[in-house]
DNA sequence: GCACTCATGACAGTTCATGACATCACTCGT
DNA sequence: ACGAGTGATGTCATGAACTGTCATGAGTGC
């Protein structure tokens, strides 16, 4: 019955899983690219055909994301308000999130056991604030104006985001960015009023 | 004769000097560390005794800086608005980073090529707000404000930072963030006005 | 069918990183 | 003085992360 391995049967995702499984059995550093390849049913060449580089196994799913992100904010109605607009396209990235909780808390604990995976996160959200800051820019919204507004946007959102993942009971990722806002806001309202 | 290297003579800082301009000669990923080693009159070996990988030779530095700056938040008298006293902080720091500028323009212009240094730097950042939010909070600061207060003054730190370092004629840092804070101020005031 | 593409395997080679052990200059206590 | 540390370094060996190149074999289009 040799059970042909008839076609390429997704190599891709199948690394994928088997990565997730052994960094979670032996952590990130003591998973080795051969490990993951041989329990995927494939060679090491094969794993960096796929990814560019170790890390990259744990990243590659994010960049689906970010054209959606960009899209919620060029395609939003309108003459609109900056943080309304910022909370439209956060809490839509949200609901996307909503159902992957699972696999993005697993893959949160892996990230926070390696320094490299950190920064390696970090360079990630930095491209995505840039081209949230040059959309608002083509949105018509001043340019140094909009380069702080997405920083802030995304600490709130990176904040929320951690805490959502940290929380195993707690409220939707969207629920904790609306309430976010108006929380930031009354700080800054301090700040400003000096 | 035979002009015995006697001593030491302090590796790692020449370590540091050779990694900088081999760097700057052939790249970041152009270059081996026993090329840096060489250049230094050492083994590869004895670099890794120093830096614990071949990035940390541009980052080693780093570190010095961040007992300072959170001295100087602590430091700082009595009560004092947050604004005030994050403003203190950054332009304490610019001072004891503007006479380097030379070499922070090198060192940021090799980071900018390699995407694993971009992250490094990133994470090193994000290190340092973690010790900022903790020092505001030992000041007496709520948490949650203290996290928003102290991703602002890095938001405007970096942003400032990476404008002094592109702009070879230009106002000092430290002037920078003076001029940023205001106008930061004006963007939030027009967000929290809705 | 026949050429063509594309994912993969196979295999060799480079670089980074680290552990084990030896060496050599200098320091310090006696 | 002198012998036991101490610390920075070299040498050797090894593992793991990549990288280049060529071959193969299944599907695809004409």
């Amino acid at each position: 019955m040799v059970t042909v391995p008839r076609w390429p049967e997704d190599s891709r995702s199948r690394l994928v899983d088997a990565a997730m499984s052994l960094f979670g059995e032996h952590g990130y550093s003591g998973t080795t690219v051969d490990e993951i390849a041989a329990r995927a049913g494939v060679t090491a060449r094969t794993f960096f055909r796929h990814f560019a580089d170790k890390e990259e196994v744990l990243f590659a799913d994010d960049d689906t994301l970010l054209p959606g992100l960009l899209a919620s904010i060029a395609a939003a109605p309108g003459p609109i308000a900056a943080d309304a607009l910022m909370l439209h396209a956060l809490t839509t990235l949200a609901a996307v999130m909503q159902p992957q909780r699972p696999a993005l808390v697993a893959r949160q604990r892996i990230i926070d056991t390696d320094v490299s995976l950190t920064g390696r996160e970090l360079a990630k959200q930095a491209r995505w604030q840039q081209g949230v800051t040059a959309t608002l820019i083509e949105r018509g919204f001043d340019p140094d104006e909009a380069e702080i507004l997405s920083a802030i946007g995304f600490a709130i959102f990176v904040r929320a985001l951690h805490a959502w993942l940290a929380d195993d009971d707690g409220p939707d990722l969207a629920d904790r960015i609306r309430d976010a806002l108006p929380r930031a806001r009354t700080v800054l309202d301090a700040v400003s009023a000096r």
